[in-house]
RNA sequence: GGAGGGGUUCCAGAGCGGUCAAAUGGGGCGGGCUGUAAACCCGUUGACUUCGGUCUUCGAAAGUUCGAAUCUUUCCCCCUCCA
């Protein structure tokens, strides 16, 4: 098998596949160009990404080129496939703020200094919003017929539950499989990677460029990747764990890696780092914890970069330990004569946004979560004076995981 | 087109004139145990509060009533069955 190809499938990132062993020969040949869509519907991508962003540095790392396909046409419609409803409708403004950000991220994982395997970057927009109706569907709609568009899963789902489908939505499987198209006349695009939700629209990209040009092109998806505990992976104490740290801080990322169950921790190391597969065979046995600290300190580089992802660990460090003040933790600032205004713990929590209801705040005294310096505070109305500052830090936690600096200045 | 059923707090889902900020389960949060894991146990889960209360929520609007998530009217949206 096809070293690229072996190596997709023992990471795990595997599910199904168009014809396999005319692709294996393919990629033994020669370098090729494959391509990824990504969604834009929000400013920034999250971990529910993340598998998709390796699959690119995979086909980087066996010498193929990565096109990521920014979806500013299909984004204007919205894909069916796994939704129960209509997704609203975003203005051209936030699309074309949201691909500006997902490129900026995604050019953080990507290696783009190596001209034979530069990523290429491309927004479908610019060839579908000239599109002429009649042409498009005498040229590419003759070749999909309803009886087979309405037996697609995403199609069937949404019949089937008599939940409305605009015919808008329709379309995005043929625009998705004109994209294909459009690649692989323009770009040499003989491959698309993508979840296995979009097995469906991969597929009839294939057909597409069989049909209008005789050419073979391949489709390949990913599992969708779940936790031991049988949820979605992607959540944190504040929700989507997002890949711009603008939404979630280098430490935060680090700590939704650190907190993985202990179940999952070998194969995410398989999926969401570059160690070598060899090599983690190797530490299936080390300590628990420390792999967790690994899979952490890898996937944090990997996105804030090494320095970030040190800070991390220092960080958690010492706000676990429970010794000193936590030099990397998030920090806020405080005017000293703010101080002298008299304010509150409670205020003080308020400030910090660890927590943004006071009701919510007052519970948690009740429960006996909060602390300044580890020690516990129960008393919400304490005002914060300057005896509580070490050399104008200060340490603030709620709960046993998080921390965050306060800083007097 | 005809006949029914329904929209409830993050989700699922009870409530069907006052005792309802609304059962129960899930999820979340906090505490305990531990390993920043899992499992388990306990607490908590609209906002604000001088902790006495106050304010805003049960698809939308109007109404009946001392009092409405609960009754009436109109509107919007979903579902099931028949044609």
């Amino acid at each position: 098998m096809n070293k690229f190809l072996k190596e997709f499938k023992d990471r795990g990132f595997f599910y199904q596949c168009t014809s396999e062993i005319e692709l294996s020969n393919l990629l033994n040949k020669e370098k090729i160009n494959g391509y990824i869509g990504f969604d834009c519907t929000a400013e920034s991508l999250h971990v529910g990404s993340l598998l998709q962003i390796m699959c690119l540095r995979l086909l980087q790392k066996h010498g193929h080129r990565p096109i990521v396909l920014l979806g500013g046409g299909t984004t204007r419609i919205g894909d069916p496939s796994g939704k129960d409803k209509t997704r609203k409708i975003l203005s051209e403004k936030e699309i074309d703020r949201n691909i500006k950000n997902i490129e900026k991220i995604l050019k953080k994982f990507l290696n783009v200094k190596n001209p034979k395997t530069k990523p290429i970057f491309v927004n479908n927009y610019s060839w579908l919003k000239g599109l002429n109706y009649i042409s498009f569907l005498r040229d590419i709609g003759k070749h999909f017929t309803i009886n087979k568009m309405l037996s697609f899963e995403s199609i069937k789902t949404r019949l089937e539950r008599e939940q409305s489908l605009s015919y808008m939505e329709f379309n995005y499987m043929i625009l998705q499989a004109y994209d294909f198209l459009e690649l692989n006349k323009k770009k040499n695009c003989t491959l698309q990677i993508g979840g296995s939700d979009q097995w469906g629209n991969i597929v009839n990209g294939v057909e597409l460029i069989k049909r209008c040009s005789n050419n073979q092109a391949y489709g390949l998806t990913t599992p969708l990747i779940t936790l031991a505990s049988g949820t979605k992976m992607g959540k944190t104490e504040n929700g989507a764990v997002w890949l711009d740290k603008k939404f979630l801080s280098a430490y935060d990322y680090w700590q939704f890696w650190r907190n993985i169950d202990d179940r999952d921790v070998i194969r995410f190391l398989k999926i969401f780092t570059d160690l070598e597969i060899s090599e983690i065979n190797n530490l299936q046995n080390d300590n628990i914890n420390e792999l967790k600290i690994l899979l952490a300190n890898k996937a944090t580089e990997m996105l804030h970069g090494k320095k970030a992802a040190l800070n991390s660990e220092q960080a958690a460090k010492e706000a676990f330990s429970g010794m000193s003040l936590g030099m990397n933790l998030p920090t806020i600032k405080i005017k000293s004569k703010d101080i002298d205004k008299k304010i509150s713990i409670l205020d003080l929590i308020m400030l910090s946004k660890l927590e943004n209801s006071k009701s919510e705040i007052r519970r948690l005294f009740k429960g006996n979560a909060i602390k300044i310096n580890d020690k516990l505070v129960l008393d919400e109305k304490l005002i914060i004076n300057n005896k509580m500052f070490n050399a104008n830090y200060l340490k603030l936690s709620i709960g046993k995981k998080r921390h965050m600096k306060i800083e007097l200045i």
